[in-house]
DNA sequence: CGCTTACGTAAGCATGTGCTTACAATAACG
DNA sequence: CGTTATTGTAAGCACATGCTTACGTAAGCG
């Protein structure tokens, strides 16, 4: 999951994602509808994306044809929202502790350090 | 935009943003959270994570208290909808080439060349 | 005023990353 | 078989990144 969102995370490789979107396409043509970034810049950039398990790739001859696995979208989509609706109760213990130091009760409980 | 998915793409920052997901917190109590970790390199996350608008900062005498910006992370929800609902137009023309390319129909329309 | 607290930030380092150039491997074609 | 097409991959480089240590700064307290 955290593979996915790194890779994600760089735009010349959703670029991809949304070409192979609909439709397979060879490595070379990916390749060419970049024109300033090398053929094999891009061959990098999928094995990224396959690693990530966002992109499929089919044997045809010589040739690789990719597609975006769409289903592993979606269980990203879903990781995101339970991300910002649930998980929040890893919160409850820092939650407390939160609402006590923001009330600032005591302020003697430290020793007297403030860096390393 | 970019920044907001770069900055999702590291661990310990989904992690703070939890944090501060409901209530606001001090960076010290943060930091205090991780064990493993000092408290400037979450500082720099904070820095990261306010550069890209996915926390708030509000100061209180010498703290200063951050929380998740809810409304940016939901626009940032709906541009990864609209990434793979949408944005098929784009692919009009490379749909067509490569659906050309993936018959096999020409294959003498390159010189030659296969690499740089 | 000094001292502490809470925080940012500069400097440095080790590692990751995106890219290019070059080469290697496999499949089709004659 | 040799040649061409299609692709992956190793080596190297410039630059980003996450981290630590050390220092600087603004606000409160005695």
């Amino acid at each position: 999951m955290d593979a996915a969102l790194k890779a994600l995370a760089e735009p010349r490789r959703r670029e991809i994602l949304r070409l192979v979107w609909i439709d397979e396409l060879p490595a070379t043509s990916i390749a060419e509808h970049f024109g300033d970034v090398t053929r094999s810049a891009i061959s990098q950039h999928l094995g990224v994306l396959k690693a990530a398990d966002l992109v499929s790739e089919r044997r045809d001859g010589t040739r690789r044809l990719y597609r975006a696995r769409q289903d592993e979208m979606q269980k990203l989509r879903t990781f995101l929202d339970d991300f910002w609706t649930s998980g929040l109760e890893r919160l409850r213990d820092v939650a407390e502790a939160a609402q006590r130091e923001i009330e600032r009760p005591d302020k003697g409980a430290t020793d007297g350090r403030t860096d390393p």
